[in-house]
DNA sequence: TCCATTTTTGAGCGGTTGCTCAAAAAATCC
DNA sequence: GGATTTTTTGAGCAACCGCTCAAAAATGGA
């Protein structure tokens, strides 16, 4: 009973999040968000309560891709620093897009003004916490198979791996190099014994 | 000839910078800026022209202190590899502030909506540009004098303390633990030979 | 004292922000 | 075919945004 929606919560929601992942929280106006959903503010209001938690939600949308995609190019045969650099390689192809260099959704909210907000720092904070956890498992197994050096700590490589990722992304605004992050990277691995 | 001038600029200048480094150029409203420099809407506007300008100068005005406070810091006959612990515990201390643990105001620059602003882009990037090739400059010498490996290449290891530096300032408002974090920067610069 | 120059004052403008709400429209039930 | 429930519509609100501008106040020179 009542009248059916009109509007495809999944698919407005993703256009939400394209929004969001361009512009960030702050710079993301409602009508904006609204146009790219095809819904008007009422439409809107009704169905989530607040800009925010249309945010929540985006955010919560991108983490489940994050994590699956994550988990989808670590799930091989392949040696391990062969996946890790598998993995760096998916993240300079995000920031060498041409039409729009926008680096991770979630490592992007780690370095806004949003991350301010306890709700989004939760989120945010336990995503990132679980990638390093991931990221640290599997380091641990590459020493098990002996595949990477026993005095690599596993922990705290994860923890860099991290650290020097947020920083790339960041600073790759000011002058995004694909040669030189490559090689930059392939020290800093190197260096790790990764 | 003409009024004189009541406010003094450049305390005026460090307040705004202030307001600035802590809350970032779009979360700073003018009203605030306004109140914290003491001056009322019109002798502003006469001053300055514009809240982007007023933002300009505030940057320029901490890249002084900034490049001069480096130079300080580098600046002794304290082994190489001191003095680069020395920096990274001045970056802490300001990360571990407990009234406002804001970083440092270029390097929040970098990973700020402001940065897509042409002008305020130029000036941050030179900055960085400038510490990184100081930091080159300092490891190169370093590995002239003998104290850091002829395998350490200067301009990559430049290039990655500032990432790292970018990455684990950003990371640290998730959960900023000092120990955790000297203990992981001693990993990182042992692991480059510096 | 009057003029020229500069700074200060503060009202207020046009635009945007996130958001509310009452009414209309579309669906299902009895 | 009402009654009920849900969604859509869209006008509009209160607050804030950066900023303009004419008038008043304060200075120095003639």
């Amino acid at each position: 009973m009542g009248r059916t929606k009109e509007f495809r919560e999944g698919a407005a929601l993703t256009k939400a999040m394209h929004v969001f992942w361009e512009k960030g929280y702050d710079n993301s106006s409602l009508k904006e968000l609204l146009d790219e959903m095809g819904i008007l503010n009422g439409s809107f209001y009704h169905a989530y309560r607040s800009k925010k938690n249309l945010f929540l939600a985006a955010l919560k949308f991108y983490e489940d891709d994050f994590a699956k995609k994550r988990c989808e190019l670590f799930n091989s045969d392949l040696e391990f620093k062969i996946r890790v650099r598998y993995l760096f390689t998916h993240v300079f192809n995000r920031q060498n897009d041409a039409v729009c260099p926008r680096g991770c959704f979630l490592f992007n909210s780690v370095s806004s003004e949003s991350i301010k907000d306890l709700d989004i720092y939760k989120l945010v904070q336990h995503a990132i916490e679980e990638f390093e956890g991931f990221l640290e498992v599997e380091i641990r197994k590459a020493v098990q198979k002996g595949e990477v050096a026993a005095e690599v700590d596993p922990k705290i490589t994860a923890a860099l791996l991290i650290a020097y990722m947020q920083g790339m992304m960041n600073l790759s605004v000011l002058n995004y190099d694909d040669v030189k992050f490559r090689k930059q990277t392939e020290y800093f691995l190197t260096s790790l014994g990764i």
